[in-house]
DNA sequence: CTGTTAGCGCGTTCAA
DNA sequence: TTGAACGCGCTAACAG
């Protein structure tokens, strides 16, 4: 089988190959007759031509590739379909300015692997470092490489001097707690397994002027998200033998939120009006439950927007050869659905 | 900065750019007297030389790229931990070879994009196809390409006569089976949500000519793979319910069977000695759980075994042009732990 | 054992 | 508005 170069489409059509390529690419700089152009097109969908990106990527002296960067593989899996949905807008964003991506790991027995292979090397235009647990050596590895690199979804003390994409969690907790002041509730418990959301409550409390007593918060040692929801059925009872002395519940994720939801319910508590629970993370959009069955009051993280932005940044450090903002914070989003309302025997305003 | 390319290091150590290359490459076809291999690599390393990708795939024809396929990258995050250690070993074999693996998904609203980007251009040498559900129409368009493919741990029908290295459930729950026969059980019970793992079970028990009564199958209905533990602890009232009718239960995974078993735990079953139960997929170990704390009889996928075969398997197939092995099945192993034991009251043999 | 040479397919001058 | 010519960095065939 014939290979199908510009020079094929060239002689076909009794033009230059330059002058197919100039079609190609939609060069902006010369103009080229409408009715070559069009010969040139009908010849490539004819021929069903495509470039050669070695050729294309050999003569612009890039890699036309990115790597997104993880501890483990496996790392993607524990963390669900959260990473998931950042990676997809990334992978879409990159695509559409002709970018593939890489979905590669820290080989943590072959450092000196990773600095060749990753940041010395030409294999890569870019990376995007996901969320995960580095070493300061990694870090410093990392750092000292001359190419455009992003951080997205991660607070590494490690990757403090590279640029980044994150979320404003503690603005959205802080509207959680301030929409449960609202409907009435002040005394409001912290349930969950991480204590980096017990802090981020904590200072939301603060910010809305509530008191938070330590007694409320509960927390349990979980050992990967797939236990999470289960951990939280079981470990319910901590809810229940105090639940005199909160109206709310605000839980560290929406899997603790929905095990917490499904043992009150079975203990005939009515979540919403006996009891308000808000949970992080919005899965329920993640795991395409129906809009209308949709239950848990909960804080929305913009993946999707984080992707593109993420992406894009990356784009424009590629082309321009320098960072352009060193963090970008995304707002978060409180969703109000039916798993919280007005405080009954709360105090008032 | 100076890039530095095969030219620098032969300019360097006085030889010409193909002997840098031969050295490169370790080309066994042609001898390189020591002193310059030594003086190439000592140059290559000093000056930090990695060869220019692009230009080489352009030299070989060929990208160097393999794409793993998936319906949505969700997908790989919902079946887990699972399709990671497949996907990890893939990566790694082909590394080895010089090939990059990239993880794509097919735009169900942009088939023809599919075909294009996939198919008919040369970005790919090669594709696997991971599991998941795939239309006719796709499975049409993958048929036809001409490009080396491969199907890994998936039974789609519309893919059937695509080489692929999938592993063998029958026997393996077969031996389950037979094992739990020779410790004196008879009455086994399937536990689950999976109606082929059903199907796989009942063949396994008329395989070892024990009956395969239907009142003893319990199935419910999850929406995700978060949320199996948890519906199986749920819904162990149904096994607790019938425990006077068999003596061993089969889970249709590990997820389910850790749910059951802490469900009866808590009834103050003793697992092991009063019940038997056995899963399907090895998960403690996927999860990391240290070797002395693993408590549950298995069946053990080899998901290294199958991923170094799948990638083996293709890169034949990319050099050689044709397909080896219409289907390459790879045993399951029974792990026998802590959760099985004697049956106490069963029938005797 | 090693050097010379000729591409691989494309983008980009520079002329026309 | 277009074409000719060169080079990107590497591999492989051929010649010594």
């Amino acid at each position: 089988m014939q290979k199908i170069t510009l020079k094929t489409i060239a002689e076909k059509v009794k033009v230059s190959p330059s002058t197919v390529s100039r079609v190609i690419r939609n060069d902006r700089t010369c103009y080229i007759s409408k009715s070559k152009k069009q010969a040139i097109l009908e010849a490539v969908r004819k021929l069903n031509y495509a470039p050669n990106f070695a050729a294309r990527n050999l003569a612009l002296g890039k890699s036309s590739n990115v790597a997104f960067v993880l501890c483990r593989l496996c790392h993607i899996g524990e963390s669900g379909p959260f990473t998931f949905k950042i990676l997809e807008n990334i992978q879409e964003t990159l695509r559409r300015e002709g970018y593939s991506l890489s979905v590669i790991t820290i080989p943590h027995d072959n450092l000196n692997g990773f600095r060749e292979i990753c940041l010395s090397r030409k294999l890569y235009d870019g990376i995007i470092f996901g969320s995960g647990v580095i070493s300061e050596e990694t870090a410093d590895i990392i750092k000292n490489s001359e190419i455009p690199k992003i951080v997205v979804d991660d607070n590494s003390p490690f990757l403090e001097n590279i640029p980044r994409v994150i979320t404003d969690k503690e603005e959205g907790i802080t509207s959680a707690i301030s929409y449960l002041k609202k409907m009435g509730h002040r005394k409001i418990a912290f349930y969950g397994h991480s204590t980096s959301m017990l802090e981020l409550f904590r200072k939301a409390m603060i910010n809305n002027e509530l008191s938070f007593d330590k007694k409320l918060d509960f927390r349990f040692s979980s050992g990967n998200i797939y236990e999470l929801m289960f951990d939280a059925y079981v470990n319910a009872t901590l809810v229940l033998e105090n639940l005199s002395k909160f109206t709310g519940v605000f839980c560290a994720n929406d899997f603790v939120a929905l095990g917490l939801i499904q043992r009150l319910t079975e203990k005939k508590i009515k979540v919403g009006s006996e009891i308000s629970i808000i949970g992080f993370d919005n899965i329920e959009e993640l795991l395409n439950v129906p809009e209308d069955e949709r239950f848990l009051t909960t804080i929305h993280k913009p993946r999707e927007k984080m992707g593109e932005e993420t992406a894009e940044l990356l784009l424009k450090m590629m082309k321009n050869g320098r960072m352009r903002n060193r963090a970008k914070k995304l707002p978060c989003r409180l969703i109000i659905r039916k798993s919280t309302g007005y405080c009954k025997g709360g105090d008032e305003k």
